[in-house]
DNA sequence: CTATACATACATTCGTGTATGTATGTATCA
DNA sequence: TGATACATACATACACGAATGTATGTATAG
């Protein structure tokens, strides 16, 4: 029970990451020890340690496996051809929302990520990795509502910042309490709703200095 | 070096805690071990475990500590004879925000229970708790949103489990991605926005079947 | 034959829980 | 009022398991 061929090998490497998953939801990942997370792959810890360097490699691979094709969809609305970009940004988000919700293994790394893992400095790259997810997730906000307004379809006097702030939370709020109380909300359905409002909101509500449409 | 008066025991008490919510704060809760809040404290692990069972039960000592008591505050909106549910209700809010920000233990705790703490089904009941929390909140928010609609202060066909769950997401979401990115936008000023924002698309956009006045 | 792909064995560290030691506060009684 | 007895508030010491990293063994593919 040995050194099988190289496809084996990859099978292998790509079982552990399966099991890690499974180990780090059910355990955390703080608590999940690495023989868990063999015993799990039905192998031993020999075989982490020569496809991983420790436990913390083994998370980053995890991570770097769900790595989204969402680029070419961001990359098509800011296109200058493209002649609905928020109307292809509402879908983005929509795609994204279903994704979570569809794909089991992006909704455990998701549940990893937000519930079942600690964020501290000592923690790094951990927590880095992390935030600058979310600024990413900001950049592409942005260059979204921008191209929208280039070609007209928000006011002219948006409050941009608020606007990307505003939507980015409420993206944020609704995975996090979904992951946290799957049963008390019909996320999809929710989803459709915050967006929708968003962007009704968006058309009426931001003026530079906040609300300038009511209340 | 050993038994001072009552008062002393009580303050070595909330010294631990207080040098737990530290610990705990930089290391995470799993990584943090009792010795290491036992010297933050300037004491050994002899003191905690006079003082608290485990580890657990200090963190939910440290949580229990922050019982806020907004319940009053709560209770003025449900009152029947309050003539401005929904303004009190807007107030509250602020108030909670405005707390998170300001006070730094607060801040801590939270910064603690959302990024720096793992929820599994292992570390129950840490995560009944919070998840109780959540429970809570939404009840609080219908309470209130409903006082608002008996008293005409919101469309007589709105959808209240949808506004519900909206409040409570982009107040989660403001919350989270603040502790996450502090300095990424002002807080307080975001909570005001994102606020006003909602409480202008409850008058306008929530019919029973979602949006309904544009879009 | 040699590098690979693991399994096995070992040493070490770390955290926990508990048992025990100990000095001081406090109540009791004379 | 002072001596005694006991409870309190810790500190110290110990035993144990668990996890890690590494060193080494080994069978097989190429």
């Amino acid at each position: 029970m040995a050194r099988r061929t190289k496809e084996d090998a990859q099978k292998t490497r790509e079982l552990l990451i399966e099991a890690a998953e499974n180990v780090f939801f059910e355990k955390g990942v703080s608590k999940a020890s690495l023989n868990d997370i063999a015993v799990a792959a039905g192998v031993t810890r020999g075989a982490i340690y020569w496809h991983f360097k420790n436990k913390h490699d083994v998370f980053e691979a995890m991570i770097e496996r769900l790595k989204t094709p969402l680029e070419m969809l961001h990359d098509a609305i800011e296109h200058p051809d493209e002649p609905d970009p928020l109307g292809r940004f509402r879908e983005l988000i929509i795609y994204l929302t279903q994704q979570i919700s569809r794909d089991p293994r992006r909704r455990r790394v998701y549940e990893i990520m937000f519930l079942k893992c600690e964020l501290t400095e000592q923690n790094e790259p951990l927590g880095s990795k992390h935030r600058q997810a979310f600024l990413d997730g900001t950049v592409r906000i942005r260059k979204a509502l921008e191209s929208a307004l280039k070609r007209g379809q928000l006011p002219a006097d948006i409050n941009i910042e608020q606007a990307i702030v505003q939507l980015h939370v409420q993206l944020t709020g609704l995975i996090y309490m979904w992951l946290l109380l799957p049963g008390s909300f019909d996320f999809e359905r929710e989803a459709e709703h915050i967006i929708d409002t968003y962007f009704y909101a968006l058309q009426h509500c931001f003026g530079a200095d906040g609300l300038t449409c009511g209340g």
